[in-house]
RNA sequence: GCGCGGUUAGCUCAGUGGUAGAGCACUACCUUGACACGGUAGGGGUCAGAGGUUCGAAACCUCUACCGCGCACCA
């Protein structure tokens, strides 16, 4: 066997055993299989995505639950696609053709954009992918969905007209999110509130009746006087009761407007006076709607001023009109002051612009089944993890309002109404006969015009976990066994496919539990730069995971990534992190070499409490350890801990397994004794055997790899059973053998430190002697040697040190260390260091143990610990004055 | 305003009642028959602050401060 190199090459392996895996076909999931399921549907990127920090680590969390269910017997589904985002993408090919043409899609017409569109997704689209394969994603390809097949685009249209018939899709003129920049509607969720810096402009209105007085109104849109249809204010404030009834000069466009009253007036607010400008602010609206106030629009879709009557204003972009609205007043004497002010101000969470209350003719959707949504995460049918998303999810649903479900937008899944021509869609007539909603377009469809818009993208994307799924795959894998997402989409997504899964039942059964989408939500970080800003292509601050990938592994990058990923917290990105990944395959990857390099152990470790009677007590140990490691994993994975399961890994491997057993293992590795060679080889073999099948689920490709070259099993790693916890509770004296060894590991590191101490090279070989009565520990000589890295170890019980010989107490005895001229002076000033700090330990250790409310309420346990610390430490404390004193 | 997280070593973070931890970074020594992407040893923390519960609190309770997020308000 040729000798391998010492550092593993992932750009070598990877492809290589990626591609195997494909054409072995091992992703494929068998809904005739007879084992037991477990599936996932990928949240599906968009298709004009590309990978980023935060993919890599949601797909890692489900590429490491799908392997090890794989391993675990399960047949699994892990099932990809896309989405085809419709805004998103839309304004992807806008901007596209406007570089490359200078053409907007109006220019083309719908028909040529939407050819552009597709044109555009076939050249760009989906790289995403690709991407996703570099990093080892084990999902069922020959499954990939999108949400635009024609099949899914079907059900998205049948879902519609269903909805529509059961009387929950409406259509309604409304008050709704404008966005200017996309001009469409958005949704409540896609509105992000930020803190804006302007002005409260206090602006005077005269009293028609009474000319001379002035009613005082702060409002911070001035550009919106125009279409002011009231005056209002508290009903119990007396400062404005004698106006009710009367009439205010609108100061812009102006005329006459009442003076009302409305309990939802905030007297505190400003002046205590609001402007009512019922078609461009919410709250306005009802108002307007309670008082059937007129309703006039002086904005154009796209956020210009539309108003003739003032021509200084007229065709202005809306914050330009602002400014020149509140001149306008200055000029003319009516406006009183103006404050610099901050207020939230509503951004399309799209465009980053801020968002234009509207009257506007949409489609709503009245949730159904949101009781029975709620019932189910709060009953644990569905389970959130971490739980305490749980209460957002709730406070969500409490409070949830109707969703605007239509956009102004041509990419996407057009709705499926028309409306007979002499009654085009901006007619009032709501009339149902004038409005034909269905699968199929009308029978004389010559008389028809089908509506323009299409439905928000999450109104498709909420069929995903099971439309995605043919009527077999589903009999076997819905619902699926967990999602995993950030919780940013907790409303979009995950809420609304819980209410999908419980309204539209496309389970085999009616029953509750076989119709949520999913048992388990894991809502995953996200991924922070260091400086705890969020990724984004302005900042700069994210970096590219496929450089990420080709200069540590996709191994190295999904092991870095899952170490330092918190559940329920932000992660804070550092390059060295995936660097500390990278390592640690180079660690295994070594370690394994080591091994190969040993030869064949010719007979496995039988896994029988009668083989482990002959294993060395290190190999005890480290098999204790494991099974340790094992338990350890098992609850990790329970909670989604993902961190900790990575943790506990590398923890194992680096130290329990590479520092401590392969180090003291040597000893019987390179000697004659055969028996005892082979005997650790076969430990070596079983730890290895069980830790890469541990790791197969972080690191699929490095330990496929090893797996192979050391022939550990017989078919690949992915479809190896995870390994069993040892029977070491049988062996009687395992307790014993792991203390002795834990004494000797204690003696070896008090040995470094008196080298250390002493500033003797790590390389000096030196003699140290171990003074004790135990002769039982004469056969562990080799061992504490060769790691003492000693020229010498002599077992003395009687030796007698000269004053001034560097001493440790440790378990197992006073280790001297015997230096020909050691500087007695610096050595006496250790010694007393260290006798001052063990005695004020035991002080502190004592004055608990005097205490007798401890001694009488503390676990039996704990008070015993106490003592015997506080026996040992005396001893030491002996032994070290003697040494020091030169009387041993 | 309501709610949810967080505050532990220089950095990133573990730690759910019993002697404060890991990795990185730092210091010193070392290329010793797997690994310098490595080994050994070491320095470094009044666990944000105040009060309380307890024999005992980083942990549990209350309050405060600061950071982040969500919802509401946003004239």
């Amino acid at each position: 066997m040729a000798e391998l190199p010492t550092r593993y090459d992932p750009k070598a392996v990877e492809p290589k055993w990626y591609q195997r895996w494909l054409e072995n076909r091992d992703f494929v999931a068998n809904p005739e299989s007879s084992k037991p399921a477990f599936s996932i549907v990928m949240p599906p990127p968009n298709i004009t995505g590309m990978l980023t920090l935060g993919h890599v680590l949601n797909n890692t969390i489900q590429d490491i639950l799908a392997r090890r269910a794989r391993m675990q017997g399960f047949e699994v589904l892990w099932l990809p696609g896309m989405d085809h985002a419709g805004i998103g993408t839309q304004t992807a090919v806008e901007k596209y053709l406007r570089r490359t043409e200078n053409k907007t899609r109006h220019d083309l017409g719908r028909e040529e954009f939407l050819r552009r569109v597709l044109e555009w997704q076939d050249k760009h689209g989906g790289i995403i992918i690709e991407q996703l394969k570099r990093l080892g994603c084990s999902c069922d390809w020959s499954r990939q969905r999108y949400t635009l097949d024609d099949a899914y685009a079907a059900a998205v249209q049948k879902i519609f007209v269903d909805l529509y018939n059961k009387g929950l899709i409406y259509r309604g003129r409304r008050m709704i999110n404008w966005d200017p920049a996309a001009q469409t509607a958005v949704s409540d969720e896609e509105v992000i509130s930020k803190p804006q810096k302007g002005y409260l402009y206090f602006v005077r209105y005269e009293i028609v009746e009474e000319p001379g007085r002035f009613l005082e109104v702060a409002t911070t849109r001035p550009e919106t006087i125009m279409a002011d249809t009231a005056m209002a204010f508290h009903p119990g404030d007396r400062r404005y009761v004698d106006l009710l009834g009367k009439h205010a000069w609108r100061p812009l466009a102006r005329e006459k407007i009442p003076v009302i009253a409305d309990e939802a007036i905030d007297p505190e607010f400003g002046t205590g006076v609001l402007k009512v400008t019922p078609a461009h602010d919410t709250l306005d609206f009802e108002i307007g709607q309670r008082h059937d106030l007129p309703i006039i629009d002086v904005l154009t879709p796209a956020g210009r001023v539309d108003c003739p009557a003032v021509l200084e204003l007229h065709g202005l972009e809306r914050f330009e009109a602002r400014k020149k609205a509140a001149e306008l007043l200055q000029a003319r004497g009516l406006l009183a002051k103006a404050e610099p002010y901050e207020n939230n101000i509503g951004f399309s969470d799209r465009s980053d612009v801020p968002i234009e209350p509207r009257i506007s003719e949409q489609w709503f959707l009245r949730y159904p089944k949101t009781k029975e949504a709620l019932a189910v995460v709060r009953d644990h049918l569905i389970r959130f993890f971490p739980a305490h998303w749980e209460k957002v999810y709730a406070q969500w649903l409490e409070n949830i309002r109707d969703w605007c479900i239509s956009r102004q937008v041509w990419w996407g899944h057009r709705i499926p109404a028309w409306y007979r021509k002499s009654q085009a869609p901006s007619s009032k007539s709501q009339r149902s006969e004038k409005i034909y909603v269905g699968t199929e377009p009308p029978p004389d469809p010559e008389n028809w015009i089908q509506d323009e818009d299409t439905v928000d993208t999450w109104f498709s994307s909420w069929l995903w976990a099971y439309e995605t799924m043919d009527p077999q795959t589903r009999k076997k894998f819905y619902p699926t066994s967990v999602l995993v997402t950030a919780a940013d989409i907790i409303f979009f997504w995950v809420a609304r496919m819980i209410i999908a899964g419980l309204e539209f039942k496309p389970a085999k059964s009616s029953k509750i539990e076989d119709n949520i989408p999913f048992h388990h939500v894991f809502f995953t970080s996200i991924v922070r730069d260091s400086q705890g800003r969020k990724m984004s292509k302005s900042l700069g601050n994210s970096p590219d995971p496929l450089e990420l990938i080709d200069k540590y592994g996709a191994d190295g990058l999904r092991f870095g990534l899952m170490r330092i990923a918190p559940t329920g917290q932000d992660i804070r990105f550092d390059e060295r992190q995936i660097e500390e990944g990278r390592n640690f395959a180079t660690k295994l990857w070594n370690v394994a070499r080591f091994r190969q390099m040993q030869g064949s152990a010719s007979v496995p470790l039988a896994s029988k409490p009668e083989a482990y009677a002959t294993l060395s007590i290190f190999a005890v140990e480290v098999l204790a350890r494991l099974n340790e490691t094992i338990d350890a994993i098992e609850s990790a994975y329970r909670e989604y801990h993902f961190n900790q399961v990575a943790q506990h890994l590398y923890n194992f491997v680096w130290s329990d397994y590479c520092d401590w057993f392969v180090e003291a293992a040597k000893t019987d590795i390179f000697s004659e004794d055969e028996a005892k060679k082979r005997s650790a080889l076969a430990v070596m073999d079983l730890v290895l055997s069980a830790t890469l099948r541990l790791l197969h689920p972080f690191m699929p490709h490095l330990t496929e790899e090893i797996w192979s070259l050391l022939g550990l099993g017989k078919g690949w790693i992915q479809f190896a059973a995870p390994p069993d916890k040892l029977a070491l509770d049988a062996v009687a004296d395992v307790a014993d053998r792991r203390r002795l060894v834990s004494s000797i590991y204690a003696t070896v590191q008090a040995g470094r430190n008196l080298r250390s101490a002493s500033k003797l090279p790590s390389n000096r070989k030196i003699r140290f002697i171990l003074r004790t009565n135990d002769k039982t520990i004469s056969e562990q000589i080799p061992t504490l040697s060769r790691l003492l890295n000693a020229q010498e170890l002599t077992l003395d019980p009687k030796y007698t040190a000269p004053a001034g010989t560097p001493v440790a107490v440790t378990p197992l005895g006073e280790l001297f260390l015997a230096i020909a001229a050691a500087d007695q002076a610096s050595e006496r000033e250790r010694l007393d260091k260290e006798i001052a700090r063990i005695a004020e330990e035991a002080r502190t250790v004592e004055a608990k143990l005097q205490n007798n409310a401890f001694v009488e309420r503390a676990p039996a346990a704990v008070v015993e610990e106490h003592r015997r610390r506080v026996a040992d430490l005396t001893a030491q404390l002996t032994k070290l004055k003697q040494a020091r004193d030169g009387s041993g």
